[in-house]
DNA sequence: TCTGGTGTTTTGTGATCACAAAGCCTGCAT
DNA sequence: ATGCAGGCTTTGTGATCACAAAACACCAGA
């Protein structure tokens, strides 16, 4: 069909749709690092032709999301442990910014949002779901950042998250703790005190701490 | 034609020569602020039909360096003060690091080649040639940070050149400056010295001076 | 059992087409 | 002269198709 027969029920472009369903998919962790697509595979998936799969595709290879090998075909990055030390460099300078400019921006309100967030982080964590605690964890982040005002900025840092997505799915599903998330209780009682250097560090740590341990 | 019925004289896949083509166009400022683009002009041009037009700019739009209006039509972005603002905010964050790990790594093969590409760009500012100086001032950039060994930190740095691609254009061509870049000699200077904090702030200054002049 | 080659299938690429919506332009009425 | 309504044109979207190259599977020979 050509451009929209019949009114559809919640979406816009086709094209769209799909590159936002398998950009969070990638974001959350849901795909294995390496793993494959195909044109075809996601066309039928989402009933719709290999033109707006294509075009979805290509998105997410220019935002390095994914892989596109010398013979077209694409698939999820397996990053080398250089690049993830690099990418995990980019979080810090990009979060540590973004959190330094919402905290004088940083109301009760926000706060109280955040813990709720925070709590919801620990109960994935509980659970050993990986791509819950990816999704919540990333959320917090958000919401955080979303106070600086600065949308190109936060736009660069979920690039570096989509680029991770995968990644962060094999560290997680790979390591086993049950601890609570210690540095997002550190950004939080640094927000409250307006203690921006604490806040500066509690961001880095945070940012920093897991891709070490698979990196390093 | 499918693909590639005869050897092609020295292009690859026909959507990269195009993307590559208009991605130089859009950095180095040969468009201005909000030109439209079509796809069946684009096509046109390259002799091409729509469907690598198409991925060509789908690419672009991804990255910032096209926008895309609610109904499809593309063109170069007009960028907002506020924007311009945290574009060359970014430009900061991203440069000074990369200049900052690029120090320990530069010899004096890198300063001569940087002080004869700076020769160039004093040409083109005698010269009034808005598009060279925009093309030569990003290759002495660029010339420094490829020795920072940082692909992903430099390919998000050359995302914020191109989404100030048109920009820099309406910039450069409206302030008629005849002065060689002196940050560019603080620059080399700071590198000859190993003098870190000095090339920190040589960098930070050189990247944000130009656009406040536009956005403050 | 392993290796090499051959035929089949899968997959990306690009051209073309139909369609709808957004511009655009002309001409008429006030 | 000005505003607006009608059509005509331009433009993006998505489906479909042909084709080549890459991947794969299968089988025969050592």
């Amino acid at each position: 069909m050509p451009v929209r027969p019949t009114a559809e029920p919640p979406t816009g472009a086709a094209h769209d749709r799909v590159y936002r369903t398998l950009r969070t998919r990638i974001m959350h962790g849901e795909l294995a690092p390496g793993a494959a697509l195909t044109l075809r595979g996601i066309g039928k998936e989402f009933d719709v032709s290999m033109t707006p799969a294509r075009e979805a595709v290509r998105r997410l290879v220019a935002e390095g999301a994914l892989f596109l090998s010398t013979s077209g075909r694409v698939s999820t990055p397996e990053l080398t442990n250089e690049r993830i030390e690099e990418l995990a460099a980019l979080r810090a300078l990009l979060e540590v910014e973004l959190a330094s400019r919402a905290l004088p921006r940083a109301h009760m309100a926000l706060i109280d949002r955040l813990q709720s967030i925070n709590s919801n982080v620990a109960e994935m964590i509980s659970k050993r779901d990986a791509v819950g605690y990816i999704r919540t964890n990333l959320e917090f982040h958000r919401t955080l950042y979303l106070r600086a005002q600065a949308p190109a900025m936060l736009a660069m840092a979920e690039t570096v998250w989509l680029q991770l997505g995968p990644t962060m799915r094999a560290l997680y599903g790979r390591l086993r703790r049950t601890e609570p998330p210690q540095n997002h209780r550190l950004i939080i009682a640094a927000l409250k005190a307006g203690d921006e250097p604490g806040l500066r560090l509690a961001v880095r740590s945070d940012v920093t701490q897991g891709l070490r341990l698979l990196a390093g």
